[in-house]
RNA sequence: GGGCCGGUAGCUCAGUUGGCAGAGCAGCGGACUUUUAAUCCGCGGGUCGCAGGUUCGAUUCCUGCCCGGCUCACCA
């Protein structure tokens, strides 16, 4: 890789604000001081001056990076920034003196320096809050040009790879992490409130589990120890629940070694939790209660625009039982195929994708996918899934091969998954011997056995209901997105490639 | 991996039915004391993704490749 600082590589304007660095310092200015005076945050200033608390004798000393310039001969304006807002300032030649003015502030600063002001809070003719000022200093100067001030930055690769031009010249997208952060600040409020204790749980795990994916393998080279990267929280946040706490919750990252798209993302943020005494009837009711909390504290109501389409998170939300849902789409009432090549043939009869592969749950998961999900927009519940893509659920009373599990729907997406918790520890046992055989198999989703959580629920675990979430999904709902990629901060990518053909990293 | 779309100045984009490469912003020089996408005058800036082919001539047409986006497949 080109030593990005050599002057080979340079660019015109980048050329430019070198030359102006050396004079700079040649002037004894130090483009990157130590110290930086500041008395108020931009947004401070503005509303003390609105609230008529900074007189013409009160002197403030503003920061940020300069995102516009107007000079008309002996007076100029200019918009500076910092992370609270924006403010004009307006410099005069007769109060800065001629040699500032001409030299430093006309010549040596470029749009794109953070600069400090000094000078007094005013309004203008035509009635714009502005310091008017009386000294300007150089904090930081910026050596590579800024993206355009008025389209800001549109190639969506740039976007991701460089998210800090990203964030710096597209404001919304600054503001969609802003609504990110109280999202997940409103879903901590409300279960602590509701008495939940939030906890910390193993993201390098000698057996994964909880889920079904591929995990991400690492190695401990002290302990000689291979460990896989979490691909979910659940099963240590069960044997939490057998120590004796009724509610847990962890908010964390999870790790899949799978695809990318729209709505994957191989590292995502999940939220789940574990109520001791209940089951996953309460758990729904917990749910919509907990989602119209944020819904409502992030946006100020219960309905929302996703998309274009109206999304009304007001309770209680529409319970259908899975099978009904495939049923009433596609016509296909997987009760009449009591297994998987049964089922499989009739939906290859309908010219359905079904691999060969697949288990019988795994062709239901297919059907849900392709006829029910992508359908509901509204929040929505699907109730009592299939046992065998369900290791973790307790059987719904009655029936064989059903559990007491829901997943709820939003925006076409899967938002959310839970069940009534399985704490029979020689049916679990039973259940990861089946998910070990499919492993061995070659079900590379399927999930090794994990004896130690076989211990801890054979010592008695509560009746309980759990519950996941996928936050960035969350986000995307919240933020009027359709791509996962808009509500990470730095998603991963594939690896630049560079001129030769070799990949960096 | 398949399909579709794209890659032209630092940024956002036009354009060439094959004939000197364009605009706005940004930059440089100048004018300008109430602008705010400031304005006005002047200037610089390009491997038109890469390679090959057709052609008197290719940024434009053809082929291959690279990179990216969307989408399908994959993916609980």
């Amino acid at each position: 890789m080109p030593d990005p600082l050599s002057e080979q590589e340079l660019l015109d304007q980048e050329r430019v604000r070198r030359e102006k660095l050396t004079r700079l310092r040649e002037a004894g200015i130090d483009p990157y001081p130590p110290r930086v005076e500041r008395t108020h945050s931009i947004a401070q200033a503005r509303a003390l001056y609105e609230q008529g608390e900074l007189g013409e004798n009160d002197i403030v000393a503003l920061t940020g990076r300069m995102i516009s310039r107007r000079v008309m001969g002996k007076l100029s304006f200019a918009h500076i920034e910092d992370g609270t807002g924006k403010v004009q300032i307006m410099v005069r030649r007769d109060e800065l003196g001629a040699e500032k003015y001409n030299r430093f502030f006309k010549k040596d600063l470029d749009l794109g320096d953070f600069i400090g002001v000094k000078g007094v809070m005013t309004v203008t003719r035509t009635g714009e809050v502005t310091c008017q000022v009386r000294d300007v200093t150089l904090l930081a100067k910026a050596l590579k040009p800024m993206p355009d001030k008025w389209h800001g930055l549109n190639d969506p690769e740039l976007r991701q790879r460089q998210r800090y031009l990203d964030l710096l010249v597209n404001h919304d997208v600054r503001e969609r992490f802003k609504v990110r952060a109280k999202m997940i600040r409103a879903i901590r409020d409300y279960l602590d409130s509701e008495g939940f204790l939030e906890v910390e749980t193993p993201i390098l795990q000698p057996v994964y589990g909880g889920a079904a994916a591929e995990p991400f393998v690492t190695y401990h080279n002290y302990l000689h120890q291979q460990l896989y990267l979490r691909i979910s929280f659940e099963l240590y946040l069960k044997r939490l629940l057998v120590g004796g706490y009724d509610k847990v919750y962890e908010i964390g990252r999870d790790f899949r070694n799978e695809g990318i798209s729209r709505k994957h993302n191989p590292e995502f943020t999940q939220l789940e939790f574990y109520e001791a005494y209940t089951d996953y009837n309460g758990v729904m009711a917990r749910t919509e209660e907990m989602i119209a909390y944020v819904v409502k504290e992030v946006t100020g109501g219960l309905v929302i625009t996703w998309q274009g389409h109206e999304i009304d998170f007001t309770p209680p939300w529409p319970r259908i039982p899975l099978r009904q849902a495939i049923l009433d789409a596609s016509g296909i009432d997987y009760d009449l195929y009591p297994d998987a090549d049964s089922l499989r043939a009739v939906m290859r009869e309908q010219g359905i994708d079904a691999p060969a592969e697949a288990s019988r749950g795994k062709l239901i998961d297919k059907l849900l996918s392709h006829f029910v999900e992508p359908y509901l927009i509204q929040p929505t519940f699907l109730i009592d899934y299939p046992l065998d893509v369900s290791p973790l659920a307790k059987r719904k009373p009655g029936t064989k091969d059903i559990v007491e599990r829901f997943e709820g729907f939003v925006a076409g997406m899967e938002l959310c998954n839970a069940f009534s918790e399985l704490n029979d520890p020689l049916d679990q046992l039973e259940r990861f011997l089946a998910q070990g055989r499919a492993l061995e198999a070659g079900d590379k989703e399927a999930t090794p056995v994990d004896m130690d959580y076989i211990n801890a629920l054979s010592y008695g675990m509560p009746p309980a209901g759990g519950f996941g979430m996928g936050i960035d999904r969350f986000a995307m709902i919240l933020t009027d997105q359709d791509n996962i990629r808009e509500v990470i901060l730095f998603p991963h990518l594939r690896p630049e490639k560079r001129e030769d053909g070799k990949s960096e990293q």
